[in-house]
DNA sequence: GACTAATGGATAACGCTTACTATTTTCACT
DNA sequence: AGTGAAAATAGTAAGCGTTATCCATTAGTC
């Protein structure tokens, strides 16, 4: 509750039930995702609304926008250092315990760069449904006339 | 020369100046930022030509895709490994050199994926440019009536 | 040179995200 | 509780990068 209550910051019921569904989810869901869920429970909210505010719990450090994570935004709101998969065909993530660390970055000096923020390590995989859908094409295309 | 005709490929004169014209750069172009270069010699191409062709050089290897969420893809023709630097700020990227070694992924299982496939360290900087704009904004901030 | 399939050019459509504006809500101070 | 200024919201439009469409053109093969 207290963290709901940044200092300059106003608790709204939208921003509040935002963060409290993302917090439920381990998913990493998109702003869509996110908003459908929302949505349910308030049914009058915009999608403009949920993308605003994705924004600010971010900016204030309450939840995570992953960056590199292909082509749609996903957050998370699990805050503990950990690391994410994701699926180079339909871009689901999960996440993976414990992390390798990531080098430092105190050292790295690159020309064109005024400052190296941070470095992190991530994953490329195949989910499960689109290694299976990726089974189930292969044996269509050996066997075409099988139903 | 001989690497531009790959088995079941056709090489045009787009293709092949696309390619050309990516291998000089190292500065991570977008499609868009190419297609102005790649203008110069091919007035009458067409951006979706470039599109088009970043997949398929993609897809064929011969070239890499940076993708990276929210922000827009860049494209690089070095195909040595090496790593990445992007500007949190305007998504510039800048290559890192010699690569600190990606953890092995054999031996991860993740719940809800089939195979992890490949690891990757991944950096967030700030570049000149931007770390530049951020000064002299706040300096503005400071001194909002110097000139 | 003719044929077939792939490719290109021009443009429309698409998906994700941000911007805009009028209205409503929050919160500090009475 | 009431008031008012600042901030947030809903609804919608616009922006941007990318992909798809459609017909004309080109490349490679015979």
């Amino acid at each position: 509750m207290s963290d709901l209550h940044h200092p300059q910051t106003r608790m709204t019921q939208q921003r509040s039930v935002i963060l409290e569904e993302l917090r439920k989810l381990d998913t990493h869901p998109t702003a869509d995702e996110l908003y459908q869920i929302v949505r349910l429970r308030l049914p009058r909210i915009s999608l403009g609304t949920v993308y605003r505010n994705l924004v600010f719990l971010t900016e204030s450090g309450q939840i995570m926008r992953l960056e590199s994570a292909g082509n749609t935004n996903r957050f998370d709101a699990n805050m503990q250092p950990h690391q994410h998969v994701r699926c180079v065909c339909c871009g689901a993530i999960a996440d993976i315990f414990p992390p390798v660390m990531a080098p430092e970055t105190d050292r790295i000096h690159v020309p064109g760069f005024a400052r190296i923020l941070q470095s992190r390590i991530e994953y490329d995989g195949l989910c499960e449904k689109c290694a299976a859908a990726k089974a189930s094409e292969e044996a269509a295309a050996y066997y075409p006339n099988s139903a």
